[in-house]
DNA sequence: AAGTGTGAAGTCTTTCACAGCT
DNA sequence: AGCTGTGAAAGACTTCACACTT
């Protein structure tokens, strides 16, 4: 254990150990080693333990860890324990699918409201008790289901107002799918999902390869 | 200009910074310096002159950069001028909301083919003159339609022999959006969108904020 | 004066390698 | 013998700082 600071990259990974160890112990491992989550996700167990190590030690050497207890401490590091309680806005098609999205729900993530500013989609309900409520109530509606984090997915010219207004409403942290920067008070935290930033990257790493020429 | 390797994040950057300038462009600004790009990215100006440097030299000591020739060349270096072909295999929310998703169709990125192998599915049509196609015609498909990315939606159970198939029939480049490693020989080239971690990592961060005690 | 291109320095992250526990 | 936890070494990436060009 230590109190240096926690890198990015790190936390991302824990992220994924926790499903990772979810999936273990569904498949019935009773106990784990550093080795065993590497290998399933194709990086070094001195990796996984480096990670771990900022956080505590969970382990017992020569052993390993417990499946349950490693989990049970991932998530407590991760915030698994609180409920999030989660608004969309932006009832676009990538609004909805989030909506309808199994693997938040499955975790601590809890979606609370859908906003949409336009017209002809207000009241629409959707699956889950949820209907689809006008931007102009945002501010109530955070504070009323104390909502704490705040998904992005209208169209980028607005995405910049958007946030402001879920910042001054009090959310935490915000999840943002729309492809610009956000310039926020470093109070919020944001995580940035850029999807066609993905799809160019990976056109990229192709032409890279298939361009490449002299190269021993 | 070098021939060192390119780092990985520098290659999203790029992605970035294509973005970036085709918004400048649609501005009217006729030139741009590394600093405009940087202040409008929250980064540093050295980063994008740096990122650039990997490729060649595009701008003008003293001036800075053309912003229609810098954003040519980026696009070339992104691979931007070829077609690429794209086939998205698992018509859930997720994938129905990619198949109409704006920002794709913007840049190179042809849908040609929508797979699913739910017998209610297909058949079903969609704006794009598309229509969905079990995913058993998948390598004719990728063929005949010179399909060369493949986008992955499918549950994470089936994701792995998702890939596969898509290897198999030939295609260069996945877009993994189910939450397990995929394991592909490294000629194909992968690029994870895992929306649940950057849900529980966001959810880290907040917790770390408000849990933090202890600091100076 | 303004702004690029780039080695060199600095910082961050991963990997090694090994002491220490079971 | 097997596996953890962790300093120290290696490697990757970013930032500095300055020569150079307009």
């Amino acid at each position: 254990m230590n109190n240096q600071k926690i890198p990015k990259p790190t936390i991302k990974r824990l992220a994924v150990y926790h499903r990772c160890l979810e999936n273990m112990l569904f498949s019935g491992k009773a106990s784990v080693s550093s080795k065993d989550i590497a290998d399933q996700l194709g990086i070094k167990a001195s990796q996984v333990r480096k990670d771990l190590s900022y956080f505590g030690e969970f382990g017992r050497r020569g052993v390993g860890y417990s499946t349950q207890q490693l989990l049970d401490s991932v998530s407590d590091i991760l915030g698994m324990r609180k409920v999030w309680n989660v608004c969309i806005v932006g009832m676009g098609n990538l609004g909805m699918a989030l909506a309808a999205y199994q693997g938040l729900s499955k975790s601590s993530f809890f979606i609370r409201a859908l906003l949409d500013n336009n017209p002809s989609k207000i009241g629409i309900p959707i699956p889950n008790d949820l209907s689809i409520e006008p931007i102009s109530i945002l501010k109530n509606v955070v504070k009323e289901r104390a909502i704490n984090m705040g998904v992005i997915t209208v169209p980028a010219e607005v995405a910049q107002e958007t946030a402001d207004a879920l910042v001054d409403a009090g959310v935490q942290g915000i999840v943002n799918f729309a492809p610009v920067r956000l310039n926020l008070p470093d109070s919020v935290n944001v995580e940035e999902i850029d999807i066609s930033v993905s799809f160019r990257s990976l056109a990229f790493s192709i032409s890279l390869r298939s361009g490449r020429r002299r190269r021993e």
